[in-house]
Parts: C-alpha cells; structure tokens; sequence
DNA sequence: GGAAATTAGCTCCATATGGAACGATATTGT
DNA sequence: ACAATATCGTTCCATATGGAGCTAATTTCC
C-alpha cells in the first residue's frame, strides 16, 4: 500500500489512526452483515445494548451509543419485525417501551459477533498480551472519559451560564 | 451515563472501545462538517488526500481509504463542481485523471480540519504524554498491518491457490 | 393545581451511501 | 497480433441515515 505514510501526515495522529482502522476494520464487516445477515447498524446496535443487559427503552440505547433516535426507532421496529426482539410497556413510563432480546436474536447476534471475534484476534495478533492490555486500557481511558469530553467545545458551546 | 460499563462486557474489547469511541468522537464532527461546511464524507476523504499528496488519482484514494469507488466519484465530482479541486488527465492511463486541490480547497480543509484538531486536544487531555505517545504507537502498529490482516478471514477468504 | 417546558419515540422526507452495471482503456495469455 | 480478462471511474438505483416535526406523556415552574 504505498500511500500507507498518510497516517504519518496528520494533525490528528490518534484521531486519523482510529479513522483509518474503522475503514478497514469495522466497516467491511458492518456492510458484510448487512449483506449475509440482513442487519442494519441501527438493529446491531440495540441487539448488542440487549445481550448486554436486557430490558433497555430507547433513550438508553441512544445514550450510551449516541445514535439518532429515529435510527434506533427504526432498528427497534425492525427487530421486532423479525422477532429478534420483544417490546413491553414500561410501567414507570407510559411514552416508553422496555425492550427484550428473544432467543431468536440472542442467536443472531451471537453468530454476527463471531466475525467481529475473529476479525479482532486476527488483527491484534501482531501485539503481544502486555501491548493489548495497554492498548486496551488506554482507549477505556478515553472513552470512561466521554461524558467531559462530549460536553466540551467542538461537541458543544460552552455553557457560560453554568 | 449509567450503561458505560457495556465496554467492559464485550467479546471484542478492542474494537468495541474504537466503535464507542468513534460513535461520539469522529461521527458528531462528520455531521457537524456537513451542516456547517456543506461536505459530505466522500469529499473530505478526497479533500484529506489531496493535502497530504496533491496529484493522485481515484483509485489510490479509494485504496488508501478503503472507500467504494463511487463515493469517491461523486465526492471528486461535487469538489470540482465547487472548486475546491480540479482533475487533469493523467498521461500515462487515459481512464484516469490526476487531482489537484485548489486553494480554496486547502483552505476549507484548514478549517474542517480546525475542528477534529481541536477535539482530539480535548479528547486527549486526559492522558500524559507518555500514555498518548503509546497509545499513538500501537494503533500505528494495527494499522501499518492492514495488508495482511486485510486480506485474511474474515475479510477476504482464504486463498487456497496461492 | 395548572400552565409551560421538556422528553420519548415515532413518522416523514431529503440526502448520503454502497452494490451493480457499464463503456473505455489497459493488461495478460496464447 | 489478437482475444480474453481485468481495471478505472462513472452512472443508476435501492436502501440506509439523520434532521425536522409531531403527539402524547412527564416534569418543572409558579
């Protein structure tokens, strides 16, 4: 690849680095789901807030994933179009519907995730154990660190009002 | 945010950390980018590039990129149409042209490019300089690997006639 | 307590995105 | 030399995506 030195030419070196990785890593693998699976980013993003924990409405998948709401709407529907997914009123709030994960879209995402395994350990491979654990912990460094960041300018105006 | 802990409950610990980071990091400036400058991810891709190597050609972008050859067409077509880049025949293919960015095209770079800069300072903030420095180095050392771990399962079947 | 403001999630609509197909050109194989 | 194959980038078309708007429910404010 002779253009690889482009990560080298940026001002954004850990930005440009993840950017780049995500093309190769995480959306070949996001367009082959769609494609073996029938699985749009919306509906894989609350299977795996389901497995994860069971019982979720939408704002927390929205939340903790920063999608759109009408994206996760839209996936929600679909799922329970599928029968992937089950939806329950929420008796603490009438606007919102609590969502379960059937054992039907449990196996689904267990079967998505395997390419998502194994496309990881082939990558990391050329790290050693010590290397992932501080990468790992580096990255969970950053985003633990989300809620600051988010708020801040380029995310948000600063609120001077605070 | 009550669920972040879905980070440490993944079987892709890695990558589930770049996808987070990427959702709330890189995604929110993409859609920042195309409301406030009128750019879409095809014609930043080419813009980004052509900065780092004025010159080159579609498909060395799409390869550089891993973006589908028809969003870097349209993206080429839509800069030119708004001058910020121009093509010109290249001599030695005639199904090619070389891409120049324009001043005006450098100069929208300078400015989108203000924004990732200025989120990745703060971003980062939260790491010394050492932690940032290696953090910088091992996902240079994923990425100057994309050769191989590209074309391994599960992105391209084993080739069985090597 | 009631009005005003906010929230939840849905639907609509415009636009972004990616696979397929294609014509022109270049490369490979015989 | 020529046919077969591959490549380049464009165009078409179907679908994915996100902002706006909306109704119903909830929360906040007076």
């Amino acid at each position: 690849m002779k253009l690889l030195d482009i990560i080298d030419n940026t001002p954004i070196p850990v930005g440009y680095r993840i950017a780049f990785l995500t093309n190769f890593w995480r959306e070949p693998l996001l367009r082959r789901m769609e494609r073996e699976f029938g699985l749009i980013r919306p509906e894989w993003t609350v299977l795996i807030c389901l497995v994860y924990r069971d019982g979720l409405n939408s704002r927390d998948i929205c939340e903790v994933t920063e999608q759109p709401s009408n994206s996760i709407s839209r996936g929600v529907a679909a799922l329970e179009e599928k029968g992937l997914i089950h939806r329950r009123p929420d008796p603490q709030d009438a606007r919102r519907s609590l969502l379960f994960i059937t054992d039907e879209g449990r196996a689904m995402h267990d079967q998505v995730m395997d390419l998502f395994v194994r496309a990881e350990r082939s990558i990391l491979e050329v790290l050693d154990a010590e290397e992932t654990r501080v990468l790992t912990g580096l990255l969970d460094k950053l985003a633990r660190d989300v809620v600051r960041w988010s708020h801040l300018p380029p995310y948000k105006p600063i609120d001077t009002d605070v």
